[in-house]
DNA sequence: GTAATTGCAAACGCTTTGCAGCGCC
DNA sequence: GGCGCTGCAAAGCGTTTGCAATTAC
């Protein structure tokens, strides 16, 4: 995610309040699992993020699923699901459309203010807006040369 | 969906002209499946649909993961990724937004003209979309009602 | 007739859970 | 010192796969 570091202090800050106002533990694991997360590319899996953490600390899986977790539930990042097999989570404040591609199952992100200023303006009745996912399903440039390719 | 009978005859006619120009089999259990997709909410899962079909035919799941396959290529259902567990699948010419609370997991649909139209006028650098799906995370009315009491 | 499709059952992969032991408060 | 959190391993669950039997063409 090329995090500045003020941006990252900020952050394990914000996390580290919102532990102490939930009475939880302040385990090295969990600012580990932070610190990993931020380095990520912008969007990334529970086992992309494992396989990072591995390599430095002696974490299991079920506890990076728990730290991530919280770390939504803390407003940092977000949970998407892009595609079948698993869930996506992306820094919050980070807001873009995704391109899936169909094909191969590529995602790229596509910044556009147009589309924040809509949803800015958007009220609903009856309903609490947090957060906007949107997913455009598609075939990628590469894809598209491909299959021309192969019709031949 | 509440389909009416000449869309629903309009749509087995679309299916079958797939097939036909795939070279593949006309079987039962593949036109048992769309019809019974057809009287589905606007969206639901593989299960959903299996059970309602296991009432009247002897299908597994397995025949209704692939022709639920076959229906999406075929442009007449589409996937969308709403939450953890499952595939959600939709009538492909049903647009709107989803309203997905995070508490409950229920999921609401809204259909906005506006929404239409901006992403009718999108385009995008090497990237050819077929359909959106827009999530929209929060709180249900229900939900944020039962939060208030439980912090009493 | 024959190759595509089906039902069945097992396998797969992501995620959750149960539990004993560790370590933060 | 107590209990929240961790690692570990097993279980859970949606989905896919392999294969023999069936059936559309």
């Amino acid at each position: 995610m090329k995090i500045d570091d003020d941006v990252r202090i900020r952050l394990k800050e914000k996390f580290e309040e919102f532990i102490k106002s939930k009475r939880m533990r302040q385990t090295p694991e969990r600012f580990a699992i932070l610190d990993k997360a931020l380095d990520q590319h912008v969007h990334f899996d529970i086992d992309e993020l494992y396989r990072d953490i591995e390599k430095e600390y002696r974490v299991c899986r079920a506890t990076v699923y728990n730290t991530v977790e919280l770390l939504c539930e803390c407003n940092i990042l977000r949970k998407h699901y892009l595609n079948e097999n698993q869930a996506a989570y992306e820094l919050a404040d980070d807001r873009h459309l995704h391109l899936i591609c169909m094909s191969c199952g590529s995602v790229r992100e596509v910044r556009d203010e147009k589309f924040n200023q809509y949803f800015e303006q958007l009220k609903f009745k009856q309903f609490k807006p947090t957060f906007v996912s949107t997913n455009i399903y598609g075939i990628c440039s590469q894809c598209s040369r491909k299959n021309h390719k192969d019709l031949n």
